[in-house]
DNA sequence: ATGAAAGCGCTAACAG
DNA sequence: CTGTTAGCGCTTTCAT
């Protein structure tokens, strides 16, 4: 293997220095036509790469953006990912990926993983297992972008990209009892996150709010799968009361709740069902799933809009947004009582 | 912000140099035990974190890999990237991700980008536009690995880790003709990619070897999406001997026929359909979509070993390997025309 | 077992 | 408009 192409080779080629042709190849303004044209020209002809490293080191920008997520195999996080990189592109930033899997050693790894590589800023959305946010600090103390998006944890004071789960939780809810469900089941997680505190207290508030009664048995914590959904949807339907409408804290969740009231005969929207994220496959089962939209696409843009402009400023933390989407239902067979009727 | 520590100020601490700190941090054999935990203890107080990019710089190894897929949002390649991951993991090496968009050009420009970020190797699934393989050569010449898994565009002579893809399309025909289909036509992508040439012989080898005829307008050139899908499905419903099976160059086009089919009162398994590569919702969706299971978590588990593999050596392509997995059916209601007997 | 010193490829302040 | 020079943080050869 031949040593690659350094700027000294082209340097060296055309009898000028090294910081010439620096700056010719970077777009310096204070260049002669000539010089940057016949850079240029030798660059092309030596199949010059520039070494990003090399100049990462020296400039202290690496142009590289870390992103953890809990996982790449569901499409929500898939999507913001995509949308990330589109939203980006044209900065010349690029994306090293890192899954938690939801574990916190992993999480914690990954920023110790993406400093090291000397990322410029993180974008991260946390583990169920994270209740504890130490690993985050130091990326603030290195002064560089640390945006969190959908799954927030605690007071964590950084720019952060949320839906209002809340109000998701409340929309569920109130779609539900709009379409004549009178006894509404929630299954979540057991997990400390407060995306699903907030949508537990946006179900309580539209139940109250309706003059509904909270039963603390409708409230199951679980965790969250297909697998799961099955067996809450059976412990649900097992209480002597038991509900007419089932909201599952995520698609998976609501599947397995589906497959289970399809086995019994109590298929939706006999018992009404809803999600949340609007899973690719939400839209295909049968009977399709209505589910909360969280809008994936606009958290990544909004994600990389926010970093871009973090990473412009001195301090990066100087003015600390919050942006907060607005979840919207995506009414579908699951909860569609109305077509029973006829 | 307060200056980063650097294996300087541990030395300074200890009034040693910095190659014996450098020594110590990495494991070298030769040092005392003393100065390793004196060391160690210094490096834990000053909080300091090692900068990859110095070391990747002066080392010429970045334990970073490219992976370039055409999209992460399909859960073959997020499962595969999810796998690719696992197997890298215990090695310390980290990925760089890219997404070509099934565009040649966004590959292109991928490659050009993990080459200059130093990866020290590459791993890709072509585009459905690639037709010219010179921009993977670069990486070649420079001695670094490349594998090239799933989409195999022609004669490129590195490792690559693929489906038996004949085999998918011929058990998928196969299948299909044991149910008792007997006019089974077959829709795939316009592109020039190896798989679905692949797949296409394997369906034709598999009518002749049951004494079927091929039929021309029995197979549909189109994109693959759920929208080609429905297109291809109603273009050969209007044929004048309509087939009573369909093979679907993938499952969202798969998803396309059935939708198609549901609406005209012909849905499977009246007319048979299956797709390829057990996404996420195929088995959800009504009625369940018979598949061929593709085997993502295999390709990115080979994929990381056969880089470990080739990392190791000085020459990385002097045993190229060519990882051929076997396909299976998966079947489900689409071709299940036994159901309609009873 | 440890130190001295060179240098990976690039950028940028300073000088001219 | 271009050259000189120092150095980013680390590894590694050659000494001792």
């Amino acid at each position: 293997m031949k040593k690659k192409t350094t700027i000294y080779d082209i340097a060296k080629e055309l009898g000028i220095t090294v910081s010439t042709v620096s700056r010719a190849l970077s777009g310096f303004p204070a260049i002669s036509k000539a010089t940057r044209q016949a850079v240029e020209e030798v660059a092309e002809r030596l199949n010059y790469s520039p070494n990003k490293l090399a100049s990462a080191l020296k400039s202290g920008k690496s142009f590289i953006v870390g992103v953890i997520v809990p996982s790449i195999e569901a499409h929500f996080f898939a999507s913001i990912i995509h949308n990330i990189e589109e939203g980006l592109k044209d900065s010349g930033y690029r994306i090293i990926l890192f899954q938690s899997k939801e574990s916190i050693e992993n999480e914690i790894k990954g920023v110790k993983t993406l400093l090291e590589a000397q990322v410029d800023g993180i974008m991260a959305s946390m583990s169920l297992e994270t209740n504890d946010i130490s690993h985050f600090e130091e990326i603030i103390k290195q002064n560089k972008p640390l945006i969190i998006f959908d799954r927030v944890n605690q007071e964590i004071n950084v720019p952060t990209i949320t839906l209002n789960d809340y109000q998701a939780g409340y929309i569920a809810t109130e779609h539900l009892i709009k379409q004549g469900y009178k006894n509404i089941a929630f299954i979540t997680t057991i997990h400390q996150i407060k995306i699903f505190k907030d949508r537990l207290e946006g179900y309580k508030d539209a139940l109250k709010a309706n003059g509904m009664i909270i039963q603390e048995r409708n409230i199951i914590f679980s965790d969250l799968s297909i697998k799961d959904g099955r067996y809450g949807a059976g412990r649900l339907m097992r209480n002597k009361d038991k509900p007419d409408a089932i909201i599952a804290g995520d698609d998976f969740t609501a599947l397995g709740v589906i497959k289970k009231l399809n086995e019994t005969g109590e298929t939706p929207p006999k018992i009404g069902v809803i999600g949340f994220a609007n899973e690719a496959f939400s839209a295909y089962i049968t009977p399709s799933l209505s589910t909360i939209n969280q809008y994936p696409a606009q958290i990544g843009t909004s994600c990389a809009e926010m970093f871009l402009q973090m990473v412009a400023k001195q301090n990066p933390y100087d003015d600390i947004r919050n942006i907060i989407l607005e979840p919207t239902v995506v009414e579908r067979q699951s909860t569609n009582i109305d077509a029973l009727k006829h």
